[in-house]
RNA sequence: CGCGGGGUGGAGCAGCCUGGUAGCUCGUCAGGCUCAUAACCUGAAGGUCGUAGGUUCAAAUCCUACCCCCGCAA
């Protein structure tokens, strides 16, 4: 455990998160700062029979003793006011959902924190990480930025780099950035305390877009290079999931491998039914698909599928349902 | 009352609609072939067809109830 100066004291930080990726910043506060207020969004009915349930955040808030907050909406001068009675001397906010009008951004003496798992001002928007994958990006990472009305606009105080596996997935690195962007934005805490911070402002030229995914993106084209198609398949599992044809049905694909890069062949066609998977043709290069669902089953090996379907050589995955 | 799928030897499935021999691919075991093998050949073991009841000469299959599992919903 990190030892901090008597001369430092715990900054009253009011918390402002919703999904997985936003727990271990908060656990790491809670830990090392004084954690005032947490705001998360409102219950939702969720999982099988759409019961009621609350975020991840608001169980560790609960478990904690801390205020729970969930206004839908902070627009409303209520919630400034409430706020305001708070009176942090900062806001952390990160995979929160709801926008923050300037009014409300402005109360903290030190002002309002965001961790972003890109290296800005790369990836701006919701699906940062996904998206980074789905680009074939041989690096990501994690930004602290200040928060401004303009989304994930802020100027940034610190960034760490994290080389990208080709072994990586949504799944993967959802959890390793928000452990990256929890230990920075406690340095950075840090270094604010200590009055060390410099804010660089974003470079506008360099902006890209990292919009929410859709469940038509998860569509594979056969078409594409096998490397592009395994980097759609990495970056959007397990949601919104990558799918295609065969036959009249639907399977869903939850990982390959890319085999022969300079293979070309038919695309969708498949080549060979190993112990391995199933290999399958593309523009450019051979994908060996390991992981597969059908609808309504739960995922399994591309072996095991195998024994209950038999496939033959020769046949096509499509990228439609029409024949 | 959110929508939907399913429980069949160890695994993944077919069979159910149109009741009447327990099927397929694989695994396991034994033997054979082979320099060798996850390959190939031969043979074998292994199933209260989720549970309880009902209909029937006869139920995996039709009816009723219950238990359990899973998928979609962001």
């Amino acid at each position: 455990m990190l030892k901090k100066p008597k001369t430092l004291e715990p900054l009253k930080i009011v918390f402002m998160g919703t999904a997985s990726f936003a727990v271990p910043a908060l656990e790491k506060l809670i830990q090392h700062e004084k954690v005032i207020a947490v705001y998360t969004q409102p219950d939702r009915p969720r999982g099988r029979g759409q019961k009621l349930d609350m975020s991840p955040i608001k169980k560790i808030a609960v478990q904690h003793g801390i205020a729970c907050y969930q206004p839908v909406t902070l627009t409303a001068p209520s919630h400034v006011k409430a706020l305001k009675a708070l009176a942090p001397d900062l806001m952390v906010v990160t995979a929160y959902g709801l926008f923050l009008p300037k009014d409300i951004l402005d109360i903290p003496r030190l002002k309002t924190l965001n961790i972003h798992p890109s290296l800005l001002p790369k990836y701006r928007g919701a699906a940062p990480i996904q998206w980074a994958i789905i680009q074939g990006e041989e690096k990501t990472g994690v930004s602290i930025v200040y928060v401004t009305p303009e989304m994930d606009a802020g100027d940034i105080l610190n960034q760490k780099n994290y080389a990208i596996s080709m072994q990586d997935t949504y799944e993967t690195l959802e959890p390793t950035l928000a452990e990256l962007g929890a230990s920075l934005l406690l340095e950075t805490i840090d270094q604010i305390k200590k009055n060390k911070v410099a804010a660089k402002p974003q470079d506008p030229n360099q902006v890209t877009r990292a919009p929410k995914l859709t469940k038509e993106m998860g569509t594979l084209d056969w078409q594409a290079p096998a490397q592009q198609i395994l980097n759609l398949i990495r970056g959007a599992n397990p949601w919104p999931g990558t799918y295609t044809f065969l036959k009249d049905s639907v399977l869903k694909i939850h990982a390959a491998r890319v085999i022969d890069p300079s293979t070309q062949g038919q695309p969708g066609k498949i080549r060979e039914l190993s112990k391995q998977g199933i290999l399958v043709e593309t523009s450019q290069g051979l994908l060996l698909l390991t992981e597969v669902q059908k609808p309504n089953k739960k995922r399994i090996p591309a072996t095991e599928f195998l024994k209950g379907e038999h496939l033959l050589p020769g046949q096509f995955f499509k990228s439609t349902l029409k024949k």
